[in-house]
DNA sequence: GTGAAAGCGCTAACAC
DNA sequence: GTGTTAGCGCTTTCAC
């Protein structure tokens, strides 16, 4: 006791105090820091016990008069719950992980966003988490993520076959893989048909009238690019020609980029320098359509007279000279659906798994408006 | 007791563990899951005591063969210490929280990535929050800051005015402001010089021929943006013209946007709008420029006929023609050493308050290489 | 509806 | 060097 409190109707509630004084001996050594209330001292402002506290702030049942003296002494304290007292003690805490390989790609920031509007509606705080498509960095994290007891992590992994989720879904943290899902996990997952965006992204270019349509792919191996090659592929292989024939683009045509800027470029270089160049080019993401307009601006190719789709908007489309066509992404709808997945699961769905697959669509802009040989005809 | 150990020499290690049967009643009513290893479960596999398990992973003294055996129990019970109870314990969890209010704005994650690579260097992990320039998210995210009990926290505020650090401050959490600093706040900070920025700006316009040179301005009342201003200011009343006079820019000269993308593209519109236009503009962000190059270019005065010169470079360069002589700004420095800043604040330095203040730099390029009138003469 | 009390998993005195 | 032990601040039975 010897707490000295003034409320006589509370003297029992020891044991707990934030009672400093300068000759008790604190934790740390460093710079003498101001004390923070905790519910111990708001209970005795108020006269209560802290489980009564405790039930305020979690939405306990407790009479309205008492409530509101219990808001009133906290606010004269300045109190605010520990989250991490309050996540040792519930053995999850109120974050959930938003892990992504590239914080400077606008297509996750675009699904941060949704992730972090999906979350509001809860009293979970999203915290990001940048990898920079580093297997290693990436690791790291999802290991934080477990250790913090994270409620639950969206991620978009950086690697399909190397990204380990095990140490979340072994201790049973519930985890969503967007855009791209790591082989063999058990999780839910939220992606989009690449498929379909390579499909009308291809049809678009044959029908404006481009002949020699080439596709700049992501790296081998990477669903994501998997999938919007077959879309390229399957619709070139369905199309006749004006000759009726099949059109059958030569094996050159498809490139294999990194999904970067640089990749892009280089790519463009590969297929300008064929004997029988494209007259139009496909290419799998937004960053290496960067580098293949770049390309072929200094090869004197502006489109639309070779036509360029990418899949995915460019950052800042509005900068660019010729509007540049796309496949429009459902970026921040991902992250709002995964948020939404994954929310469900934290309070305890037994759904089975789930994967969610939002559509693509096209926007045709002034990159794709039809051959050289076509216009001025 | 009722543990059932095998090891004999550790029978006394009671009243802890994860001894968690079917008939156990366990804190949650969801998805059973797999329980999870506590220093408790690797001392009594080790056979030492918990204080032993957990100087061998925090660096106290140890027998190496004690820490030896430590690691391999920790390893074949898949123990990772859990941070929530650290942080508890410690006052003080492992994490660095940065707050930046433009997650799409190249400048801050490259700010980001500054902030990462500093603190690579010791344990903390970074989290990042998102404000999108909204002062009521920003106040949320430092609350959750305080109240997650980070180490630290870096933020590059959402308003000089309305941005309240207290919360942190208050509780001794360290707080090194970035790019802008709060205004009254009692925080490090790592800012760079803006004024110094906007004179080399202007001095280079005025250098290569311009004459009539605007500033499209950020929000009045921003300090990054009133000191870029000034900056130009000062050069245009040092300058004398061709005549020997003053080269005195009318008032309209000077036009406030709002730091972002549409706003750069109506106070273009107004410049332009003008009797006697500019034939140089100096835009004081990245995102303004944005939208004043669309209004330059549907207006046909396409750089460098009219000067075009942007403080800190736009989001992809490589995307614009004519490439876009810029201001660099020293982003990724910028949170490298405001991260630096913090942790040896963690650490307990008890240096004077500081205030670091890095340099900008010219990157010439094409959009400023002389007025019409100059060229072909 | 309310209070007492038992931990969540960890670290740091303190004793040996 | 090592073990014992007391909490960090909170939530949640369990009793009343």
């Amino acid at each position: 006791m010897g707490t000295g409190v003034a409320r006589a109707d509370n003297g029992g509630t020891i044991g707990h105090s934030t009672d400093r004084g300068a000759d008790s001996p604190r934790l740390d050594e460093g710079l003498r820091e101001r004390s923070v209330a905790t519910i111990y001292d708001v209970a005795r402002e108020a006269g209560v016990s802290p489980a009564t506290v405790s039930r305020v702030f979690n939405g306990g049942r407790v009479t309205a008069e008492r409530a509101a003296t219990v808001r009133a002494a906290a606010a004269v304290l300045g109190f605010a719950p520990n989250r991490v007292a309050r996540s040792l003690r519930m053995q999850r805490a109120s974050v959930i992980g938003l892990i992504i390989p590239d914080i400077g790609n606008p297509f996750f920031t675009a699904l941060a966003r949704g992730v972090e509007d999906a979350a509001q509606e809860t009293n979970l705080s999203v915290v990001l988490c940048n990898t920079d498509e580093d297997v290693g960095k990436e690791q790291r994290y999802l290991e934080v993520a477990a250790a913090e007891q994270m409620a639950g992590v969206i991620v978009a992994a950086a690697s399909r076959h190397r990204t380990d989720l095990s140490a979340l879904v072994d201790r049973g943290t519930p985890v969503v893989a967007v855009d791209r899902r790591p082989r063999g996990a058990s999780v839910d997952a939220v992606m989009m048909d690449n498929r379909h965006g390579g499909e009308e992204a291809t049809e678009h270019l044959l029908a404006r009238g481009y002949r020699r349509v080439a596709c700049i792919a992501g790296p081998e191996g990477a669903s994501t690019s998997d999938e919007r090659l077959a879309g390229y592929r399957a619709v070139l292989r369905d199309h006749l020609g004006d000759t009726g024939q099949p059109i059958e683009p030569p094996p050159e045509y498809v490139v294999h980029g990194d999904f970067r800027v640089d990749g892009g470029r280089a790519a463009m270089e590969r297929l300008l320098a064929l004997p029988e160049p494209p007259d139009a080019v496909f290419v799998a993401n937004n960053l290496m359509t960067v580098g293949a307009l770049a390309a072929l601006r200094e090869a004197g190719h502006e489109p639309p007279g070779t036509g360029l789709l990418s899949f995915g908007d460019v950052p800042w489309p509005e900068l660019v000279t010729p509007s540049l066509s796309s496949v429009q992404l459902p970026s921040y709808e991902l992250g709002f659906a995964a948020a939404q997945l994954l929310q469900e699961r934290i309070a305890g769905t037994a759904k089975p798994l789930q994967t969610v697959v939002l559509r693509t669509s096209l926007q045709v802009r002034e990159s794709t408006s039809g051959p050289a040989a076509n216009r001025g005809g």
